[in-house]
DNA sequence: AACATTCCCGAGCAAAACTGTCAATTAAAG
DNA sequence: CTTTAATTGACAGTTTTGCTCGGGAATGTT
């Protein structure tokens, strides 16, 4: 039940995307540093986001890429579902083929519900969710930085 | 995202076991042709469901598993932990190792309580509740035939 | 025009995980 | 003592994952 790091590392990045200062375009060289994550590795995945209409992209010096639409209306499902194949738990789900034998299937309807469940939970969070997390848990590491913790 | 069949099998097998009459164990190779699930790869889950102490085995003719507890008791988080290795949809969240450098991750969070929240339904699912939906199904069955289809 | 920067694309590839198989053994019932 | 069936450990084939590599094409700078 894990995601991929494909799945990990595009909702941080889009994260990182959103959280340049006045919307310049953010090169996937910076990213790469910034999160130690392998460049090519990103380029691919940052192929999958642009052809989703997720980013998009500036070339030639200065460029890089930019979120597609505005960070709140972009939510974890649409990434995941943009570099990875599927949020559904068992390939039934998909309409793929039935895992059981002819007759109805006892457990198909749990993985439905458990999909769905999943799917909407990560529609309810987008990257402004995120980066609004990101950056009160700066503005408190200031504020008190005796703490050590936050909550 | 995808369970694994171990996942998948491991629960269809704990309802076939409940769904027997009597009590009576249920051997591997009757499960096997049931379910339609190779025999010996069925072995190695049984293994590690008497391991976790979901079944007991009787061995000898007449023998097979049965089910260790009631089933209203035995949820399918229980039953996943035992064949598979993980709910937790990101490896930091079971304490490996931070995915991210230094800092405090952005995404942390929602892996947490996404990993929560599957844990969670799949905990209010007992093998009893799947038994009771295939005997209603059935019951069902017999009286719409016309139908075809049932809700 | 030359050059540097950056995105773009496809192929390939090693390691891990998944999905089993096989052989040999032990325990119990009849 | 024979048959049934669980028990164990090793191993093999395939798929997926998580990358790398090599070369291009567009764009801005000098
Ligand atoms: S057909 Fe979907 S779980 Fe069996
Ligand atoms: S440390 Fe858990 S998601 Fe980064």
């Amino acid at each position: 039940m894990r995601l991929s790091t494909k799945a990990l590392y595009a909702v941080r990045a889009m994260v990182c995307l959103n959280l340049q200062k006045g919307g310049e375009p953010v090169s996937i060289r910076e990213i790469s540093a910034r999160e130690r994550i392998s460049l090519t590795y990103l380029e691919q995945l940052f192929a999958k986001l642009r052809r989703s209409d997720l980013v998009r992209s500036v070339r030639g010096p200065g460029g890089g890429y930019v979120l597609a639409r505005p960070a709140a209306e972009i939510a974890l499902d649409a990434i995941i579902d943009s570099v990875e194949e599927t949020l559904a738990p068992a390939s039934c789900v998909e309409q793929k083929e039935p895992c059981c034998h002819g007759e109805q299937c006892v457990t198909h309807q749990v993985w439905l519900e458990l999909g769905e469940r999943i799917r909407d939970f990560l529609a309810s969070i987008s990257i402004e969710d995120l980066s609004r997390d990101a950056l009160e848990r700066r503005r408190g590491d200031l504020l008190n930085p005796e703490t050590g913790e936050l909550s």
